[in-house]
DNA sequence: ACCTGAACACCGTTCAAGT
DNA sequence: ACCTGAACACCGTTCAAGT
């Protein structure tokens, strides 16, 4: 953009003290909006230099490299997450309903992001470790093992991730499965998929709409309903 | 690598027939091959052209751009489940871990794609599709509703793209959590995370193991429980 | 300590030219 | 039709130099 045009004036060296331009938080909150309006793509090193009207290399002096930069902004939705209110209920259930959505919230809050923050949550950071308190206390409460929420948690949690994942893909938060799923099914040959085809004809009489808040909500009450039976409560 | 010397001779122009050196199957096997041994970073249009030993531009006239050979990467492991062997199983459960566990191993194979492969997912291919005709036929045998069938699918799909994400987020198939989870417990400031601070306390005795195995398949048995139970059989 | 400028070693892709 | 060579408009990052 900038392209021909000779550098802007600006001052090089030292700034004076309380004059920095720059800090490892401005550059990270510059960075996640390129990434909300743009994609994750966009979020160049040049660019977001060129956003905070500084020296490309500039940004080095704050972050060790443009993989930090990334991390950064998924600890930043994390701690988004950490700083909502902590869900209450009346059941142990309703708890956990609760810090699933915060969770989800947490995510959808960032579709652009959402696929690095879901890579980043496997290599934890403290801000990630802190987030599934919620989920803790809400098993805890409903009186399981140590060792049984532990894996219930990890179980909710990757259905969470994995349903984010599927709803951060797709652009509107509510689509026609017909022309888009039936029309694929319709046109397979049919040795290959028989239940599959069966099931959508069935289906397609209804008229085939989804809405991943349903889908939400079913998905977290099929777990619910399991963490019950599996776990004897 | 071949940086400073003259391009390797290497007749141009038209090959004359059944003399092609190129074809879309070809380049992609040859990319797949690059992103199984050294990550998908790796794989760009110049190494790839460079390990087929033609000139970059070539890979174009195959297939449209960059996008397209990850995207034909994604497909070819969709493909590769899809040319397993369907699940059988005494009864409409262990189909469904019969189902979950070819998919699961599906993703594992190629633990430098998983990522790409399950933002694909979402914008389907026909391969895609059929993918989960396993899903529908155990669920079917269950005597499941279409509708509830198709919301029980997507559950269990979204959880299995969660854990295996988290699986190929992780180099080893076990790790200890205690040096890495009970340490990173134990720093944080004890009023943030109570619960969780107590009950990794009380985990700690036993040692903090983790199997991805077991976890997935305490994952599946939480799922199973929950569908028989919230669907009513 | 913090910022800059120039340079290095890459990218993906367009375009015109070869056979 | 299929492959090539040169070029364009970018990248992330190193390194030496400024204050």
């Amino acid at each position: 953009m900038v392209k021909g045009g000779k550098a802007v004036a600006g001052r090089s060296g030292r700034p004076r003290v309380g004059e920095e331009r720059l800090s490892r938080d401005a550059i990270l909150q510059a960075a996640l909006r390129i990434v909300d309006d743009e994609g994750l793509d966009a979020m160049t090193m040049r660019r977001l230099a060129a956003t905070l009207g500084v020296n490309p290399m500039s940004i080095y002096h704050h972050l060790p490299n443009k993989a930090a930069v990334v991390a950064g902004l998924a600890e930043l939705v994390f701690a988004e997450l950490n700083n909502s209110t902590p869900p209450t209920g009346e059941s142990w259930q309703e708890e956990l309903l609760g810090a699933a959505n915060a969770y989800r919230n947490a995510l959808r809050a960032h579709p652009n992001l959402a696929f690095q923050v879901l890579a980043d949550a496997a290599a934890v950071s403290d801000v990630v470790v802190v987030t599934v308190e919620p989920f803790y206390r809400a098993l805890d409460r409903a009186g399981l093992a140590p060792r049984d929420i532990f894996e219930a948690v990890n179980t909710l949690i990757d259905f969470i991730h994995g349903f984010s994942l599927g709803e951060a893909s797709v652009r509107a938060e509510t689509f026609e499965l017909a022309p888009d799923l039936v029309d694929r099914v319709s046109k397979l040959k049919p040795g290959q998929a028989p239940t599959l085809i069966r099931i959508v004809d069935e289906l397609g009489a209804d008229g085939l709409h989804y809405e991943f808040d349903d889908g939400f909500a079913i998905g977290l009450s099929v777990f619910v309903a399991g963490i019950a039976a599996r776990f004897g409560l």
